[in-house]
RNA sequence: GCUGGUGUGGCUCAAUGGCAGAGCAGCUCAUUCGUAAUGAGCAGGUUGAUGGUUCGAUUCCGUUCACCAGCUCCA
């Protein structure tokens, strides 16, 4: 007899040899049909792993991430299967399991169409019906490589041959005629995949090296239940709907035209909205002691050089000559802060000396890159960069992160932090890097924030944060950065005079908040759906005359809003029903609508419609300003 | 950049190897209306661009540009 620790610390007895499903059943049938994999002693596992001593287990279901991998990861090796029941000469190259779903790679000589998956979908059904079930065994690694070849798994084999030295065993799974190499885990059988979708097929590189041969990737997600896939396909179509391209179409903020690919126009209301949003910037970077500077946007060779750029960067760059001169629109904006620094000396009086900078950057993305305001040829990073001494590094970035805090909060965006270390190609001293990044770590591990850690990611001249944000359907967007920087102040010879009276070489963070004003306009169009907070809509109440003699009234309320400070308003003057009016402004997402009749003519008040709770009744203007400004003022998310 | 798909008035979408059509938006007129669409009329297009096949191309073919999905890259 063996002992099973389970939940909550609860011991049972087993005999040798039990499977962890065989315990989930003896929990209870409804926990065995919901269990996707296990996890014993930490270690994720098949439901059909054999228990041979005491161990920890818990039961993984759909509801686990990890459960919903393997879930996922066999609904891969269930269309892994019907391909090749279908088009046998397919090669099979790797099918993992992602955040939405799963997908696999085949090296086929043409594109599936939808016909074809409509095809594999109906052979994918018939394998679920079939409940076969996924058996794991094991191989050396050189009787695997042979295995492979001998079928023509180009793919396969070379993934295995990559072992073949170390001298361990490949697992492989079983699933009716179908061998595939694998890890695991599974759910124990086919029948498990209730409800699936193939979603789509494009092209992708094997191993993601554009060297290489372009294979098909068939994209699906899966669920247990019906219900559950339904409720996924439509979020989708939610998420289509708060596309802000869509949006920002639609609401007339901002547009991209054919004669400049990836250089958005911010349009009238875009740009209400964007100088808010740079606005509350200034205001918040004020408070937490920046100074802000503007370089110039085109600077000449010699200083990418010495910064390293026109080696490094030159692909991404548009450069010109001008009188015989190279030159180069900045991609960045930090070479310009360097001569800035440079441009008077400094004392470790000035020090942390934070310059903020609102710098327009162009870079030369590639053509399929581009993708609305998310990712774009020109944009603005709300930048900054902050010379400190090495003592003053943890409590600057702990400045910093808390800065972040605040703004994102006041969009109710959460974020994740990503912690990257010294890539393979660094440059400088490991030591500074070990202390640098140490000091990273300890800083948010201090303002108790957890952070995943991202090998080898960071940049040359530094280790970095980054915060991802996560919008309201949970995608997530790289938006602020802080990145150590130890190069740059040596490239530049950036020095200041201590209190030793001798020279010192400061060093550098170089951080974005919104990460650019763009993208970060695109984020929160998506995470508001277009429905901005009152201190940000581009049209913060719009004023509606119910006849054309109310006109008048309209154009006083009007300005007597604008003597409070509520500027962004309009008056439909259109001589068309309430009702049309209304539509309109709802449809433009426009927080407030202010209804003026007889009777609000003529009692100086004004019937007040908020967006999403309705008419609100009516009210005497100043009531009505005392509302709104105290929601501007709180910056209030309705 | 690569693979595949798409491209028709400001927007959303029809149609066809033989005069390119609708709804919305716009303009004009009538209506002056109380919380999500009043009615009538008018105007709006070299069907992304460019070569070719054809008596005739928006439709078929080539090239090119842009967009969409994904890969790669990234704020």
């Amino acid at each position: 007899m063996i002992k099973v620790t389970l939940k909550d610390g609860i011991v049972k007895e087993f005999e040798q040899g039990v499977t962890a499903g065989d315990v989930a059943k003896s929990l209870g049938a409804g926990l065995y049909k919901a269990a996707c994999a296990a996890q014993i002693n930490g270690a994720v596992a098949d439901l059909r792993t054999p228990l041979n001593e005491d161990c920890e287990l818990s039961v993984l279901t759909f509801d686990d991430e990890n459960g919903q991998r393997a879930f996922n990861h066999t609904a891969s090796h269930v269309l892994a299967q019907a391909v090749k029941r279908l088009y046998p000469d397919a090669k099979l190259a790797i099918g993992p399991a992602i955040d939405s779903g799963f997908y696999y790679d085949f090296d086929v000589p043409a594109p599936f169409t939808p016909e074809q998956l409509e095809e594999i979908e109906e052979e994918m059904k018939k394998i679920v019906k079939e409940a076969l079930p996924l058996e794991r065994y094991e191989m050396d690694a050189p009787d695997a490589v042979e295995f492979f070849k001998s079928k023509g798994e180009i793919y396969k084999a070379e993934l295995v041959e990559e072992h073949a030295s170390s001298g361990e065993k490949i697992s492989f799974y079983r699933q009716g005629e179908f061998e595939e190499l694998c890890a695991g885990p599974h759910v124990p059988d086919t029948g498990r995949i209730k409800a699936f979708k193939l979603t789509s097929c494009t092209g992708a590189y094997w191993r993601g090296d554009e060297k290489n041969k372009m294979l098909q990737r068939i994209y699906g997600t899966a669920f247990p239940k019906a219900s559950q896939l339904e409720e996924h396909l439509a979020r989708i179509e939610e998420a289509k709907k708060r596309d802000h391209r869509k949006l920002g179409k639609e609401l007339g903020l901002f547009t991209i035209m054919d004669e400049g690919p990836g250089f958005p126009f911010f349009l009238p209301k875009g740009m209400l909205l964007r100088n808010t949003l740079i606005d509350y910037w200034r205001e918040v970077h004020r408070k937490y002691g920046y100074v802000e500077i503007s370089s110039p946007m085109i600077l000449n060779r010699a200083l990418w050089e010495r910064s390293g750029h026109w080696y490094h960067y030159k692909e991404n760059m548009y450069t010109t000559v001008i009188d015989e001169t190279d030159f180069a629109i900045k991609p960045m904006n930090c070479p310009g802060g360097m001569l800035v620094y440079k441009s008077q000396p400094h004392s470790y009086r000035d020090l942390p000396l934070r310059v903020g900078e609102l710098g327009l950057v162009h870079r030369h993305e590639l053509s399929g890159a581009l993708h609305g305001l998310f990712r774009v040829r020109c944009f603005t990073q709300d930048d900054a960069h902050i010379f400190m001494t090495w003592e003053q590094m943890k409590d600057e970035i702990k400045n910093v992160v808390k800065l972040f805090d605040e703004v994102y909060s006041v969009f109710g965006l959460s974020y994740q932090i990503e912690v990257s270390t010294m890539p393979e190609d660094h440059m400088g001293d490991i030591k500074d890097w070990d202390f640098a990044t140490e000091t990273l770590k300890t800083a948010i591990e201090e303002m108790g924030k957890e952070y995943v850690i991202n090998e080898g990611d960071g940049a040359f001249y530094g280790p970095k944060l980054d915060f991802h944000l996560s919008d309201c359907l949970g995608r997530t967007w790289q938006c602020g950065t802080i990145q150590l920087d130890m190069q740059l102040p040596e490239r530049f010879e950036l020095e200041y005079i201590g209190a030793d009276n001798e020279k010192h070489r400061p060093v550098m963070i170089h951080r974005v908040v919104l990460g650019s004003i763009e993208r970060f306009i695109g984020v929160i169009t998506e995470h508001f759906a277009g429905a901005f907070p009152v201190w940000l809509a581009p049209v913060q109440a719009k004023i509606l005359p119910i006849a054309d003699r109310h006109q008048d009234a309209c154009f006083a309320l009007q300005k007597a809003l604008e003597e409070k400070g509520i500027i962004r308003t309009e008056v439909d003057t259109r001589s068309e029903k309430l009702g049309y009016k209304l539509r309109e402004a709802q449809l433009q997402k426009i927080p407030y609508m202010l209804v003026v009749g007889d009777k609000e003519a003529e009692e100086g008040t004004v019937s007040v419609r908020k967006r999403g709770q309705g008419d609100i009744g009516t009210m005497t203007v100043d009531e009505f300003v005392k509302l709104i400004s105290a929601e501007i003022a709180s910056k209030e998310i309705f």
